[in-house]
DNA sequence: GCGTGGTAATTAAGTACTCACTTAATTCAT
DNA sequence: ATGAATTAAGTGAGTACTTAATTACCACGC
């Protein structure tokens, strides 16, 4: 009888159910408008509870933020569906799969880059567990990966570490153009070409002639 | 007398004068902690003046931030001293210097960079008068040089649009984790040296075999 | 040189409002 | 009926912005 997808009727929910549901609304919000930039008021709102809910969960605004990043710190990693194409040394297939989660995942929801540069620029010493447990971990993976390859004579002797930077800067930067600053590329430049244009042009870069 | 060396003895400044100190002051906070991290009171207290006097120049704090972006859409084009160079069409040089443009200057005044990232993420308006104003140009003459280049035979046929992206955004990423997160990258990776590996990279994936 | 009047720079002390956070009481599931 | 979830109604400390009065500067006539 329930309608269903109507706004869900006020019911009571277990205390864990509500901070995830607090937790969730938080990131949203502060992912678009900052930390500083988020009132209580708003969030409370967004879950349809009082402010003296969050407190009850969260001793301070800064506590419910520092839960965020707790959670948001757990995602997947996003270098898992390179792993197959890794083991098969297909160079290619590696940095396609590597470009289209990280554009993917950040297209569907751009929460957790938006999160990070916020809190890198405002300071928040949380900013580099966030960015540690994430960018780190992939850092890790593809230049232990270029090491492999160069020890193999694959690539030409570069450095695995700042190859690595280089590939992630120019997928980056797509990402960043065209979530943060909402800038259209022209159309004859899909997003299947322009990671192509990335692979060919790094692997031309960085193999062997 | 007159000290000589001491802060000026002048208490009263014109009009002009004091306006630009404000924007001056103001740019400074409002990178350091966004447009919403900072108060007026700081801005004042910075400048050594009462918030009266903000008012009186500025009608509201968000017309303070517009005239920082008006005075900084101004400063000096990123791709200038790279003109001789393309000029010459000395590929690597003009690369090179492109980036140590990026890089120095990042270096000895982030406040541009956050400000165009936090006026990004907050959602200013502004944010993309400054994006369109600095950012497009570069794009345009580094897409506009490597087109020349393609058609010369010199590079093979990429699209010259996005090669230009991805030279940009490997040194913007190099920025990124510098200036933003606070990584420091390994001793034996100097800037130089992160550069050169940047523009060896590029050429050798971009030129002719 | 020397007062002096006009004007622009400057401020002290507000105002109305919003913020993070609190308290004490109420509702509901079991 | 107990205890956890929940809230209405605060509180004091900021916040952007205002107002009315005060101060320093300087061109001008003497």
């Amino acid at each position: 009888m329930d309608g269903g997808t109507g706004p869900a009727r006020r019911v009571r929910l277990t205390g864990e159910e509500r901070r995830r549901q607090i937790i969730e609304a938080a990131a949203t919000l502060f992912s678009r408008k900052g930390f500083r930039g988020t009132t209580t008021r708003e969030i409370a709102e967004a879950v349809g509870v009082s402010e003296a809910m969050l407190f009850k969960h969260f001793v301070t605004k800064e506590e419910l933020y520092a839960a965020i990043i707790e959670t948001k710190s757990h995602a997947r990693r996003v270098m898992d569906p390179a792993l197959a194409a890794a083991e098969r040394e297909d160079d290619a297939e590696v940095l396609r799969t590597l470009a289209r989660e990280m554009i993917g995942r950040t297209r569907t929801d751009p929460t957790l880059m938006r999160l990070t540069f916020f809190s890198a620029l405002e300071g928040h010493a949380l900013s580099d567990i966030m960015f540690r447990s994430r960018v780190q971990q992939l850092d890790d993976f593809l230049s232990g990966y270029f090491a492999k390859r160069v020890a193999a004579g694959a690539f030409r002797p570069v450095d695995p570490l700042q190859a690595a930077w280089n590939f992630i800067g120019m997928v980056a930067y797509h990402v960043q153009r065209f979530e943060l600053f909402k800038q259209k590329p022209p159309e004859h430049l899909t997003t299947e070409r322009a990671i192509e244009e990335m692979v060919q042009l790094f692997l031309n870069g960085v193999r062997r002639a």
